[in-house]
DNA sequence: AACGTAAATGTTATATTATAACATAACCAT
DNA sequence: ATGGTTATGTTATAATATAACATTTACGTT
């Protein structure tokens, strides 16, 4: 459970986040990713691309699945979204321009993937990394439990 | 690239590995769980459930995706195999009595997914769920990137 | 405004990954 | 040997994702 008080504002100032990160990159955000951003948005978890795509099909007749992955792929590539493996679904991310290394703290109860973007983590993963002589392109790291809302803690 | 002297031996080793923990928690080991193991274990990187169902198919007519689905559980449920969701691909665990929180290091240059068991990780992860009063089911941590051997470092 | 090009979307088809549901067989404790 | 449990066989289909090519749209240039 995410406690915003207006939901709507998380959806608004997301889009309005993604139009600014897109007319500074000289991007365009279309209607269809305008779109898939918004509904990516109806909650703070994750949703998958065949959920969207049926939302869609209530708003636009003949939306396809290529045209969801498309804009999918596009959010992601630009961080307003991110995918999360273990779970085949997309959530949208917080804080586009801070950086790319977001962590998630996804509840299987109420569904909730949490950003947590802990300096601790990043440190440890680029430690280890440069132990092996790795270099990293990409980092997936998915917590899977229960918050605190659901556990009852206070 | 995984510079193992004799790789048969690493499949004898895993075999033999599994067989005992099998044996100890009065689980079986059925000629399709061995099969299965022996072909994840074809290599040090991860393979996928269909291209371990196309060499069974060589060797077992009638083999079903089912079956490799249900074998590839069991031995992730028992800790033999992990499974990395950001590739959709399996791979064999090289120390499943140790622990089960195992990381990768996965080189999308020559394929090889490195186990990277690391302390300072597992603590800043627990240390951030238990900053959120999150409560850890699992954790699934992927780093892709290029490994040393393929980077040519010495 | 008309044109040309690149980017985005539409469209059809299909590939890939995974599981549901029920039938049969193997194992094993009594 | 019998009966219950676990594993596998089998059929079908669900869920996730992309390839390939056609069409449309956006937009700078003329």
């Amino acid at each position: 459970m995410h406690n915003c008080t207006t939901h709507s504002d998380c959806i608004a100032e997301a889009l309005q986040r993604a139009e600014d990160i897109c007319d500074a990159r000289g991007l365009r955000f279309t209607d269809v990713r305008r779109k898939v951003l918004e509904l990516v948005w109806q909650s703070h978890g994750p949703i998958k691309a065949y959920d969207i795509l049926d939302q869609l099909d209530q708003r636009i007749a003949s939306i396809k699945p290529p045209t969801v992955y498309r804009a999918l792929d596009f959010l992601t590539e630009n961080g307003l979204v991110h995918k999360i493996n273990s779970l085949n679904a997309f959530v949208g991310c917080g804080h586009p321009l801070k950086h790319r290394e977001c962590y998630f703290l996804i509840c299987s109860d109420c569904g909730e993937a949490k950003e947590c973007c802990n300096l601790d983590i990043v440190d440890a993963v680029a430690k280890t990394s440069w132990r092996n002589q790795f270099e990293i392109k990409n980092v997936t790291l998915e917590i899977t439990g229960e918050c605190s809302d659901c556990r009852g803690v206070h």
